[in-house]
DNA sequence: CGCATCCGTGAACGGTGTTCACTCTGGCTG
DNA sequence: CAGCCAGAGTGAACACCGTTCACGGATGCG
């Protein structure tokens, strides 16, 4: 085993497949993923398009690659304005992740595209992507747990036992990685935070908040991320 | 003006254009609109592909073609869901709503991301397409008029003059068809009950509710459909 | 009849992802 | 040192794509 040589090729090597992905990215950033053409990426970086091929299996495979690195983006993103406030009421760190996110999207629609929009028919995601996947879920869940600290009152959860019952073995994947305190009923309204935050911005950056809806999307987004998380009650009062 | 050819012709030429649409649905439901391809709508009805030009001018239009049907198709079922239980309580008439929306996404799936998915980067919807895409919208907003006729009693508004006086402009462009006795804090509900929706929706579909999140994805929404009406106060108590 | 209009064809162009046989080269092994 | 071999890069090729264009038949009009 040539230890040396052996790392000087595999770094050589490495160091080509990221510019790869940065060139991938400069091209998805500006084209969007449908017209993101391998090719052109073999063009930019003056090799045959063929090359490519020593570094990637196939296209799916640098899409992929796109997508951890778009998830990783945004998630940096949200962790990053959550940071800047942690030591404020969690309302406010809500405030901050919701516009974070929403700001992301916005700036890099065709990477939210990628992560957020329509899956592409074929394609499965690898393993690799689920945690990049949820780290903005991740800082929603900890963010829950500092509420209950404090003081939020947990929501009564559904009326009767067998709906309780049933809603509990649902949302059992998600439990599995929340402390046992947080009580059924707030992880529902966490996951539906959740789920609000990304339809709405998904909404805009879709372009189904412009014809004729809205005036100020910033301004809407504003308000209801603030009752969202108020009506939810996830949020102190 | 040679009618009586002149008519013939034309319904000959409708017919063909209906026929490609057809067979367009057909591969769109199979593949995927990203996969779609004009040569194949060509080889299936035995024609050349050039011929297809003769009734589209590219293929973007057979898109917007297929668009303006999906979101007809959706705004179909989710308005025959609805008079189904019209004369019901408009707690069950909103469920149907959301049952029903959630159902043909999930039956098409590829119609759905069409739609609801990232758009295509250089395309812009034409003017034809806002009519059959604010179809479940205006659902919602008849359910809201009737909602107030049942006795609810609107949501309290902002605390502040200011971000009421901001919110009213804002929403002014989808106050423009709705009557005036409903206020603006319900509008706004509804437009974040009309958000949460499709953002539940779109979520299951796209496949963010499956890797460990939830168990039971049917369930949920049932339960998150109604507490989001009862929640966002568009449904008397 | 001549003529115009539409329909359909087949070839072509430039684009795509991917494969494959080939060459080159740096560093290890005998 | 000679030999060799794994990896990098090439260019041609294949099969597909959307789109254009010149052409050949119909068909119905004057």
């Amino acid at each position: 085993m040539p230890n040396r040589a052996r790392l000087a090729r595999e770094r050589a090597h490495a160091e080509v497949s990221a510019e790869i992905r940065r060139v991938a990215r400069d091209q998805l950033a500006e084209v969007g993923a449908p017209a993101l053409s391998l090719r052109a990426v073999a063009r930019e970086m003056g090799m045959a398009p063929s090359a490519l091929f020593r570094y990637l299996p196939n296209k799916d495979a640098l899409l992929t690659a796109l997508i951890i690195e778009s998830y990783d983006e945004l998630g940096e993103a949200a962790e990053q304005a959550e940071a800047a406030v942690h030591t404020e009421p969690v309302t406010a760190r809500w405030s901050a992740i919701c516009h974070a996110v929403r700001r992301w999207a916005l700036d890099h629609p065709h990477e939210y595209a990628l992560v957020y929009g329509s899956p592409v028919p074929g394609y499965v995601a690898p393993q690799d992507t689920v945690g990049p996947a949820t780290r903005v879920a991740r800082l929603l869940s900890a963010l829950l747990g500092d509420a209950l600290r404090e003081g939020l009152e947990p929501p009564t959860g559904p009326p009767t036992e067998e709906t309780a019952a049933r809603l509990h073995a649902t949302i059992a994947p998600v439990r599995a990685d929340l402390p046992d305190e947080v009580p059924d009923e707030l992880v529902v309204r966490g996951l539906m935070a959740w789920t609000y935050l990304f339809g709405a911005v998904s909404f805009e950056v879709f372009g189904h908040r412009t014809f004729g809806v809205l005036d100020d999307p910033a301004a809407f987004f504003d308000y209801e991320a603030g009752l969202v998380a108020r009506l939810l009650g996830i949020m102190p009062t």
